[in-house]
DNA sequence: AGTGCCTGTTACAATTCGTTAGATTTGAGA
DNA sequence: TCTCAAATCTAACGAATTGTAACAGGCACT
């Protein structure tokens, strides 16, 4: 649970500076580049949560960077840049990118823009406490589930551990192994028996049909599969 | 498999116009709304993929509608304002919306944007797990069938995996060597067994006249050959 | 102690899927 | 066309896996 990493790349040390410090002061951990070079090597070694990248580089394009950060990595890519035509912007945004921050700019924005893709884009980088799926609400602050009425169901610190890791990866087979791992897997006996009931008693809350769930599917003899539209806020 | 749905709130029917046009030139169905109390009744009947929506309304404060939005419904909420100062931006995203665009905007960026956030919420990247054939779908994230009608048919893990050989080589002969390679072919001595089973089971599922099927032939002595215009999506 | 909640354990029911076995189909050769 | 052995189909059985109701221990609060 460290705090997010941003990573800032811009070949002006004054901006690097002026963002590094208004994200620092907002929480976030932060590394400056000044060169591509430097940038992709740091990436060997480091996964930022979140990267700031300026277009006009002295040793390549950023576009390219942009592209191959937000496509091929899938990170989380802001590009700030001085060029204004709406014609950079949409392109820069068509290429991956998830935001478009346009200098002068104010710190103060910045950090509220990165705060948002924070929130909502990767679960792996969790900030947010409430996820939202299929009608549902899923409030882990207050251990509650709402439904669409706004009727409220309260679940227990086992039944959330489990729900949190399938909402952390909706539509992706999660075996009985990860799950041991990933909670106290403390890998007793009759360890996966009481998976089985956490499961069994949180299909109950979200009201699942016994023999037709939609939300929590099991493949017999792999592991379990959550379908549902995920999306944390 | 509809296009996204994109609703407009905002008091300028020009602008709405302007918006309206733009979306659905790209590609999305859109609902435009001038009031909120509009906008709000018409939540009742439809999910917004997106929402764009107004500050400055008649009838309600527009960071209320936001607020409400992103944080009870999970919706994607982006602000289309006139107010430009930063502290606007700043409360807003704050609030809970994912993007904040300032008027006058470029309809071309807007679209962007709107695509920009669709893009990251959608999680990792789908490698085709639907395909259509001959009056059928087959989901291999639900593990369902579905036919013309729309009723739904539970396949398991076993049946899934023939299926999908089955689906990625259509109209070729495929060897009982070669499924058994395929799948988790520890190649027992009777496990040819095994398969007719599974094969015999789809059958059913997709209803096939045993005395004539129309999907599955069987090539005696030599294996399977699947008929059916496959399309992947 | 008493009450209520959480959570693992147990026991049994239900499901999945390979195996078995008998029925049916196929195709070569008479 | 007829015969027969091999190939295939599928109902039925059973071992392994999974679902869940019921029970029990632990913990917090009265």
């Amino acid at each position: 649970m460290n705090a997010p990493l941003v990573t800032i790349l811009d070949d002006e040390p004054a901006i690097r500076t002026m963002l590094a410090d208004a994200l620092e002061e907002a929480g976030f951990r932060t590394l400056s580049f000044g060169r591509a070079r430097e940038f992709e090597a740091a990436l060997q070694s480091h996964t930022p949560d979140v990267c700031l990248v300026d277009l006009s580089l002295p040793d390549t394009d950023g576009l390219t960077i942009v592209h191959r950060l937000a496509l091929e990595q899938g990170a989380i890519v802001i590009i700030v840049s001085g060029r204004a035509q709406v014609q950079d912007r949409v392109t820069g945004l068509e290429l991956g990118a998830d935001d478009y921050i346009i200098k002068p700019f104010d710190p103060a924005e910045v950090v509220a823009r990165v705060r948002a893709r924070l929130r909502s884009n990767k679960p792996a980088a969790q900030t947010a406490n409430t996820a939202h799926f299929d009608g549902w609400r899923a409030e882990f602050d207050s251990y509650m589930l709402v439904d669409d009425a706004g009727e409220h169901t309260p679940f227990s610190h086992a039944e959330g551990e489990v729900l949190r890791l399938f909402l952390d990866s909706p539509k992706r087979l999660i075996s009985r192994a990860q799950m041991q791992e990933s909670l106290g897997g403390a890998a007793g006996e009759s360890f996966d028996r009481a998976m089985d009931v956490r499961i069994s008693r949180l299909r109950t809350k979200l009201r699942e049909d016994p023999k037709n769930p939609q939300l929590i599917k099991t493949i017999y003899g792999a592991g379990y599969i959550f379908l549902g539209d995920v999306r944390w806020n």
